[in-house]
DNA sequence: AGCACGCCGACT
DNA sequence: GTCGGCGTGCTC
């Protein structure tokens, strides 16, 4: 492997950002012959009898540093599993978050098991893959994405909207089937595609709809809810020359893929894309990074439009692409509480939907979406309508099941002997909409013989039958149904709306569009007790025309995704200092606030093209701050834990209410 | 993070 | 004289 370089260059397995950077150690001769880049090594540490572990980036001939260079200690593995292009992908997405690199490699390479290694080495090389045809991708101008996947084009996609029978009885999201073609395409081109999904029941249908279309051997599924062997001998699949598709949730961005042709993204609004490790980088900008890399085709394929991608759209880096012949759900957007049915308004449906569901469930499913689960998610005292509160912990009460006592929903306690600390009540009264228990109570009781299915995040199912049942979801734990729903009913629009936060009508309509998608052919979605834009976005399926409009109010307000943010976080003087160093306009810092004892967070807004500069500048305050300072604060014999000197992070949305 | 180096007060 | 306190700085 070695052509007689004998200075290896690395990166240490550190988490202090003054690491962050390359090592030089001598090779010695005894390893000179196997040593290789990527290669995993343990190496001695500042002094005898410590090590760490490390990553060749470099293999050299000569050095610049001129102190006295140790030597590699050992090889961990032969195996190369810090492949070039995803140490270069680590390093462009960890200067962009001000972060370190050897966190994205963290993430990106699993952990080595020793036995599923052996067992491959021991194997060679695998089968050479047979040639293969791409499957046709319906529902767009015919060979419009083909041709984008094949010229490394970037495209943000509608999905079209309906269900796919993949296999016999096997129902999937066409999404999945147009994803999985569009990998295909790749392949057949004798390239790897990468496909990043949210969440693992995406995954179990994007994994259907390639193995209606793909061998096998083709496809590797990578993500961190596998057991460590069975993740390991994923990764190590990868590592060949074989053209593969690639899935995973969101670090399989950064699956090792010399030879890429496609990567894509499902619904890239989705919070799961968001990475909650340090340096917080989303599956979107670690993948707009490896295709401007790559040279790849990149996909975004949604049901509605993400702010970001929007932008995107808006710069001419992306080219957006629509289902031909277009194909429009049946919205109709109905207002709220109009039912003259007792039990219809208890459930809080309007007479109108609650016919036609009542119709449609002698067909087949019906699904109704509401936002939360359990039986009563907020409680209150009968007597003065305080909300009902923890008596240990001041938490709010809420009940699971109509049986069940009120306990905690912070600590968990029952509430036994509750009494109001206001009026010293001791009845529980509901406060408004109850969750997903509750409604299926007051939808049995409405009908009566009818199958009833809850599914919500501690019940999830994937899918359901096409007989008839009434199937209660929580937003985003939606079953899909075989042939699709014969209606659909989202609830607690209202509730939904009213959250806090930056994106709220970005998630809605992403929650709604989604479980939109579910409906057969035909069938009539009825969104309550919702209007204005959001409806009209809806009902018209134009998600990217109220993008277009948020965006717009986004660049007016300045938030992003029209500029880049930065939280930096730490004690006042450390923020302070970071602020002091960076050169923004003073507008554009917002705070500091205090954030919890002795912390306090400025927000730094910036432009687009500011954003190198700004992470740099961040990014050296961190490492001064990391190496200089030390626990003056601990020394004074204050109690408590010290605070973290500083923290940066990049496109923080958190303050803007997530 | 650890850990060594270094420069001032009580000690055999 | 020097043992060791912990503040400071470095890790190829």
């Amino acid at each position: 492997m070695n052509t007689g370089q004998s200075i290896a260059r690395v990166w240490v397995d550190s988490p202090l950002p003054q690491l962050d950077r390359l090592f030089d150690y001598r090779v010695p001769p005894e390893l000179a012959d196997e040593v290789g880049i990527g290669m995993r090594l343990r190496v001695p540490w500042r002094s005898a009898g410590r090590f760490v572990d490390a990553y060749v980036i470099e293999l050299v001939d000569t050095v610049e540093f001129t102190g006295v260079l140790s030597e590699i200690e050992a090889i961990v593995s032969t195996v190369p599993v810090l492949a070039p292009e995803v140490a270069i992908l680590a390093r462009k997405a960890a200067d962009r978050a001000a972060g370190s690199a050897i966190d994205i490699v963290r993430v990106a390479v699993p952990g080595r098991q020793a036995r599923v290694e052996k067992a491959w080495l021991a194997a060679g090389t695998p089968t050479p893959a047979s040639p293969l045809t791409a499957a046709p991708i319906d529902g767009y101008v015919a060979g419009r994405i083909e041709a984008a996947v094949t010229s490394g084009g970037r495209l943000a996609v509608d999905a079209v909207p309906l269900g796919a029978e993949v296999a016999p009885g096997v129902w999937t999201g066409r999404w999945a089937v147009t994803l999985a073609a569009a990998a295909s395409a790749s392949v057949a081109a004798g390239k790897t595609a990468i496909l990043a999904v949210p969440d693992y029941r995406d995954q179990d249908q994007l994994a259907a709809a390639l193995a209606a279309i793909l061998p096998e051997d083709r496809i590797v599924r990578l993500d961190a809810r596998q057991s460590n062997p069975d993740r390991y001998r994923a990764f190590l699949r990868c590592l060949g020359d074989d053209a593969l598709v690639i899935i995973g949730n969101r670090s399989v961005v950064y699956a090792p893929a010399e030879n890429l042709g496609l990567i894509g993204v499902w619904d890239d609004g989705d919070p799961l894309h968001s990475e909650p490790l340090a340096p917080y980088v989303h599956t979107r900008d670690a993948s707009l990074l490896r295709q401007e890399q790559q040279g790849c085709a990149l996909l975004f394929l949604g049901h509605s439009r993400s702010t970001e991608v929007e932008r995107l759209v808006e710069l001419g880096w992306l080219e957006s692409v629509s289902p031909t012949p277009s194909v429009l759900p049946k919205v109709i957007p109905t207002a709220t509480q109009t039912s003259g049915d007792r039990l219809a308004a208890q459930a809080r449906i309007p007479s109108s939907a609650w016919r036609e569901a009542k119709d449609a469930l002698a067909t087949g499913p019906v699904l109704v979406q509401v936002a939360r689960p359990g039986y009563a998610p907020r409680l209150a005292c009968v007597d003065c309508g305080q909300s009902a509160r923890c008596l240990r912990c001041e938490g709010p009460l809420a009940q699971n099941t109509s049986r069940s006592v009120p306990a905690c929903s912070w600590c968990g306690a029952l509430a036994v002997d509750w009494h109001c600390d206001n009026c010293d009540g001791t009845r529980l009264r509901l406060v408004g909409a109850g969750g997903a228990s509750r409604t299926a109570e007051d939808l049995g009781r409405a009908f009566p013989g009818v199958r009833i299915i809850v599914a919500d995040g501690d019940r999830p199912i994937l899918s359901v039958g096409a007989e008839p049942a009434l199937v209660i979801a929580t937003r985003g734990a939606e079953p899909r149904a075989a042939g699709g729903y014969r209606a659909i009913l989202l609830l607690d629009g209202d509730r939904m709306t009213a959250r806090e936060s930056l994106r709220v009508g970005e998630d809605c309509l992403r929650w709604w569009s989604n479980a939109t998608a579910l409906a057969a052919r035909g069938a009539p979605t009825f969104l309550v007790g919702v209007g204005g834009a959001l409806a009209t976005a809806l009902s018209t399926w134009r998600q990217s025309e109220y993008a277009r409009t948020e965006l717009a109010d986004r660049r007016r307000l300045r938030f992003p995704p029209a500029v880049r943010v930065a939280s930096v976080t730490g004690s006042p003087d450390a923020v302070a200092k970071a602020v002091a160093a960076v050169t923004i306009p003073a507008e554009d810092v917002l705070g500091p606030v205090e954030t919890g004892p002795g912390t306090v967070r400025t927000i730094l807004r910036f432009d687009y093209g500011s954003g190198a500069e700004v992470a740099t500048e961040l990014r050296a305050e961190v490492i001064r701050s990391a190496t200089s300072r030390r626990r003056s604060l601990a020394s004074k014999g204050a109690s408590g834990p010290l605070p973290a000197n500083l923290r940066v992070r990049l496109d923080d949305v958190e303050p803007f209410g997530q």
